[in-house]
DNA sequence: TATTGTTATACTCTATAACTATA
DNA sequence: TATAGTTATAGAGTATAACAATA
């Protein structure tokens, strides 16, 4: 085995100050991380009941409750109970909660591309893929088994 | 700006199973997370204060007491008031905290390896050399200005 | 008076469990 | 009875502030 630090204190390691950096973006949207990883989830594809959404974004179904009351009541999402069984709520981006996540996402990854400007370009661009595959994984698949 | 997710949410997301991954390997070992990480710290140099070990892995000076106390208890560290200023704890690892270091990362990263087993040997390379490059840096580095 | 380590307190985040409404 | 959502409670983790020893 090479020798490396450790994986995961490497990525830890670079969690943290990447949130940190985000969170002031998010703030003059008005949105916290949780509120900012439900217009993510929304945006790729409606849900049909929060439970699918928290288990998305990999939160507690309890945990997502007030930040989608904020987010409904600033028209931000829809939510609507499903006509053919009223216990689920459909959950949807709005035109606007849409415009709000391009806008903060367009500020968060104008801060990370001064980040990845560190690494030559095909580390680069081979680091994102990288990402991205690993990412795309479930936990489970992370973990190993 | 090429199209992808963000930075920060795709390590996160990442992180999280890693970190699961490791609990039950240091687990084995006896030890918790900032027990390991005072080991990886240690292991690289002795330090002179609690406060710049705690500033090393970036912990509150608070918080890692509790387990220097356990780790100075299993003989896996030695910490002793500094003889030219008695305020301070000389801090650095025995041998036997070398063995037990050495013996959790090994576990960590045979499970690390399945992982990045998924991605092309090239791929892999450039990944495990960008996230070295990038997790060496400070946090303030990392997060622009 | 300033600094190191420690202890005590308060606060935030998260997880668990109870409750309601629908089915 | 089972499920979706909600609310309430308890616990872990963290940060802040006060304290004791040494300089």
């Amino acid at each position: 085995m090479t020798d490396r630090p450790d994986l995961a204190a490497m990525i830890s390691r670079l969690s943290r100050p990447l949130i940190d950096a985000e969170l002031p973006v998010l703030r003059e949207h008005g949105l916290s991380m949780w509120a900012y990883m439900v217009l993510l989830a929304l945006d790729e594809r409606p849900l049909r009941t929060q439970a699918a959404l928290a288990e998305a974004i990999g939160a507690d179904k309890t945990r997502i409750i007030g930040f989608l009351d904020d987010l409904q009541q600033r028209g931000l999402i829809d939510r609507t109970p499903d006509p053919t069984d009223r216990r689920a709520r459909l959950l949807s981006l709005t035109a606007e909660g849409r415009r709000v996540r391009d806008s903060a996402q367009a500020g968060i990854q104008r801060k990370e591309e001064r980040l990845l400007g560190r690494l030559p370009e095909e580390d680069r661009r081979a680091f994102l893929r990288s990402l991205q595959t690993l990412a795309a994984l479930s936990p489970e698949e992370i973990v190993g088994e």
